[in-house]
DNA sequence: TACAATTTTCAGAAATTTCTGAAACATTAA
DNA sequence: TTAATGTTTCAGAAATTTCTGAAAATTGTA
């Protein structure tokens, strides 16, 4: 398993993109490759190929499962797993947005429902819980949107973003027909 | 600067979700202080506050700065400096997304750029560059897109994010109306 | 100018995260 | 069974990130 100087620069790069994405280095490192490899890996081709211990493997191998992003195969007469990025790169996409709005917005909703159950004690408390009000309006709507998104189709996903500034037309016109219309609960 | 145990749940959960979002915990828990807390606060009172030393309130500061996510002001007679978060929830919401976006996605466009101009040297690199460009091509779409969401009018970014499964069905409509029409730019 | 108030810097300390490698565990084959 | 092959676990080591606090730099005042 030697990498070509391509290979390389991506595989590494991707690690040190790891950590803003959700994951730690190897772990970006091992997706990295086995999403540009064309053939199922096993542990030990990655190890040799990323250059980190069989232990480190098999913890980051967990973590992309977790993830939901590697598929496991096995070939015939070998007894050793092998692994493949799950999907197309829109799918491994829409896994790690999804997984991320898990990880980045829900125990925030959580601890907000909470905290905003609470009957605010002086002046300065009713500000704060305004503001968490706030905050928590926010990101409830957007952890909507987000789960919306991800369950567009495709197609769908694919023409919303190549509106580009045609978006904010689309929206006009929307609201133009709204008022005669049976509006989409909002 | 004594917080109230709402307040405090909320600043320190705040830390513990920031490596998550982008910064530190010190800089994530100065950021909800100051989201939730009516008045400017100065470094001592956030280091007070906050239990943390004056050396990190100022790396913590120049952070935030950089985020553009405080303002800074100044009261008569005082010559310290006063921070409070900067503009609206929403405008927040905003400028972090629009400075994720930066770094997690810039970089990595630029590299895949530069690495999709070399020639592939054998079949494992068309491969490799195959699918590289499936990525950029997914990445440079949604660099887009979050570009387009964080210029969106306030009005135009609640409507959408309203719209939930209406979503699909505005998409199927402005399908049939392309027809006909001058189509936006896709 | 001197000096007092405030902020910034940064070397080293502390805390946290990641990684290694050997041992334990699991699975299949003989 | 036992051996052979492969995977997982996890304690401690290494690497990385964050934090402290004292010294340096900056800013305003007299």
């Amino acid at each position: 398993m030697k990498l070509s100087s391509q290979s390389q620069a991506f595989v590494l790069h991707f690690g040190e993109m790891g950590s803003r994405w959700g994951f730690n280095r190897t772990v970006g490192q091992m997706l990295a490759l086995l999403t540009i490899h064309s053939e199922p890996l096993n542990a030990d081709q990655l190890g040799e190929a990323l250059k980190i211990s069989r232990g480190n493997v098999s913890m980051g191998l967990k973590e992309l499962q977790a993830w939901r992003l590697v598929e496991l195969h096995h070939r015939p007469g070998d007894r050793k797993d092998y692994f493949t990025a799950a999907g197309s790169i829109w799918d491994m996409a829409r896994t790690v947005f999804e997984e991320r709005r898990k990880r980045e917005l829900d125990p925030t909703l959580s601890l907000l429902r909470q905290l905003l159950l609470n009957d605010p004690q002086d002046e300065e408390e009713v500000r704060a819980q305004e503001r968490m009000q706030e905050v928590y309006t926010l990101l409830e709507l957007l952890d909507e949107f987000a789960t919306t998104l991800s369950r567009l189709s495709e197609d769908d996903l694919l023409r919303l973003m190549k509106m580009g500034s045609g978006l904010s037309r689309l929206l006009d016109l929307r609201e133009k027909l709204k008022g005669g219309s049976s509006g989409a609960g909002d």
